[in-house]
DNA sequence: CTGAAAGCGCTAACAC
DNA sequence: GTGTTAGCGCTTTCAG
């Protein structure tokens, strides 16, 4: 058996009340005395208050959710040390849910949180149709939740904060023309998700406004992950037949793919081809290769989305019900001025 | 007000033990009609019972705390997944638990999560004095806790998985012998930890089996930071007066960052100097450096201590109360043959 | 087959 | 200053 309140205010001869007043050190009403005894009890002990019993009173968890597809990714776990820190500072724990952006599991962990478990809900997830389906039983119950990056069609009263990847990536895409690079290629994210899509808008704006044709031969459907980036490249070179001098990757994992082919066929970056990426994986300098991409303040993005849900779980007034961060583009390197 | 198990008995003219036992699935000693009728309610109002008294009453959490220095640290991350996906199967959830490996935090983190919130706790730690003070509680207590590679003093019965850091680093260093290699310079890891003292010793094992002398003059002590390789080396190059063909850096991070020197000194890896590290931080293979190094098993030493967690919470027997994986070395081209 | 009642360990009015 | 008491929402004997 465990020692309870009960058992510290039995052996030091005082009421539970007393005992637990004490623990929550609201010890302006009591005599000095007892509380010295009290707590002397509680340290020899190594008494610990059930936390569970608290929570069951006081009806909040002190805890939050933190839904994400992988913590393995790194974007997800300089996001989730952000949302940490900020709960860790406010007294709050965090509750780790991998979903692999699978539909079943989000439900799954959505359910158990829900289920006081937690007080609020961090949410993330990628690589998928943006169905509102997991979250009706939220927004219906009105559990305090934020969404990272995902675009829900219809709604737009549900807390979010998202990143501005269409002006990111048209930033981007600027500097390649800039340097003299006409023909662009592309190799696009998931198109089923918004922000591949919102990538993909990003580059046709900035080559229209430049007055540049888009060329839909140059621009090759990939999935985000590494893979893609490498067959795609290898497609692009292979079995196309317009020239292009410039490759828009639109994310650094499918860049890295990209290069491992451009490698193989011999080709230098820069130099022969010129190469761009997005998201700004964290690497040490010195690994090469070093690509010229737009950053995601990740960290930051954690922070502000548990700043977010503090809020909304203490009812105090949100600022902007939808946080978007605009994005900068970060010269690596790997885009150069087109030789003629 | 939240609907509870009441309401739902209330509105199904039932008691609140019938309900309950829907909840539970404890079906076979109810009219099938009855089940029908408060499983229907149930779905209609979205209705979820309230874990919180639940664990309170069952006394367990069905949670597990998982206490690392910084997920962002690659290692963790594969870990950390390991660990939730076993803890998941077992219908568990991980609480997590950054710490930075600062003792204070460590202490905090430990009183919440033996507060009831979990049934037990993985812990590791790293760059730090091996106490046992944030123990003693658990260790009294008995408190479920699974430790990873974590060495503490005078203690041997506290469940734990380790890795065989001195075989590891001994196999490493005779495989760089066997490329021709005498004159092996060593950047340590931090001393005052077990298992850079290990690793020091395999490396001096490997050596003295050689018939190599030890010297000390090319033994750089660091703490496994990017900064501390980047100097360390600086430091062999600059001040060493001993020549030396092959390093051994303790740890990926210091090796990359003795890489970062050798670059700037115009050396190449290999060719003018072999280089390996230890931990095989996992990067996209087109990469470089690749460094030869030795392999730690991060994913699958997340699924075994939690594996072994999960036994000590049922009171299962461990076949061992600490768990050792050998080591094996992954040969990435940055060790070559001495040339003569 | 179903329900009444006793708690789990704690907090928070309200008394004294 | 301190104690009594009534729950929080649920599970679980034990009766019927």
């Amino acid at each position: 058996m465990n020692t309870t309140i009960k058992d510290i205010a039995r052996l030091c001869d005082v009421s539970i009340t007393t005992v637990s007043r004490v623990l929550n050190n609201k010890t302006e009403s009591i005599g000095a005395q007892t509380v010295k005894k009290v707590q002397h009890k509680i340290d020899e002990l190594g008494f610990r208050p059930n936390l569970i019993a608290r929570r069951m009173i006081t009806r909040q968890s002190h805890t939050v959710g933190l839904v994400i597809p992988d913590i393995r990714n790194p974007f997800f776990s300089e996001f989730a040390r952000g949302v940490e820190d900020h709960m860790n500072n406010q007294d709050y724990g965090v509750f780790l849910c991998n979903t692999d952006s699978s539909l079943e599991k989000e439900k799954q962990y959505m359910t158990i949180l829900q289920g006081k478990l937690t007080d609020g809900i961090i949410f993330t997830t990628q690589n998928k149709l943006e169905s509102s389906k997991s979250f009706d039983d939220f927004i219906k119950n009105k559990f305090p939740i934020v969404l990272v990056e995902r675009y829900l069609e219809g709604i737009d009263d549900v807390p979010g904060i998202y990143v501005d990847n269409k002006g990111g990536a048209a930033d981007l895409c600027r500097f390649i023309i800039s340097r003299g690079h006409q023909d662009i290629a592309c190799i696009t994210g998931p198109l089923q998700t918004t922000n591949a899509r919102l990538r993909l808008e990003g580059y046709k704006e900035a080559l229209l406004e430049a007055g540049i044709k888009i060329n839909e031969q140059i621009i090759i459907k990939g999935n985000y992950r590494y893979g893609s980036g490498r067959d795609g490249m290898k497609n692009l070179l292979d079995n196309n037949k317009t020239k292009f001098t410039a490759v828009f990757a639109c994310n650094d994992m499918m860049a890295f793919g990209a290069f491992e082919t451009l490698e193989k066929y011999g080709l230098k970056v820069p130099g022969d081809i010129s190469l761009a990426g997005f998201d700004n994986i964290p690497f040490p300098e010195v690994f090469r290769p070093q690509i010229t991409t737009v950053d995601l303040p990740a960290y930051n993005m954690g922070e502000k989305s548990a700043e977010m849900l503090m809020k909304i779980i203490k009812k105090e007034k949100l600022s902007d019900i939808r946080f978007q961060y605009s994005l900068d583009v970060v010269d690596k390197g790997s885009v150069d001025f087109l030789k003629v």
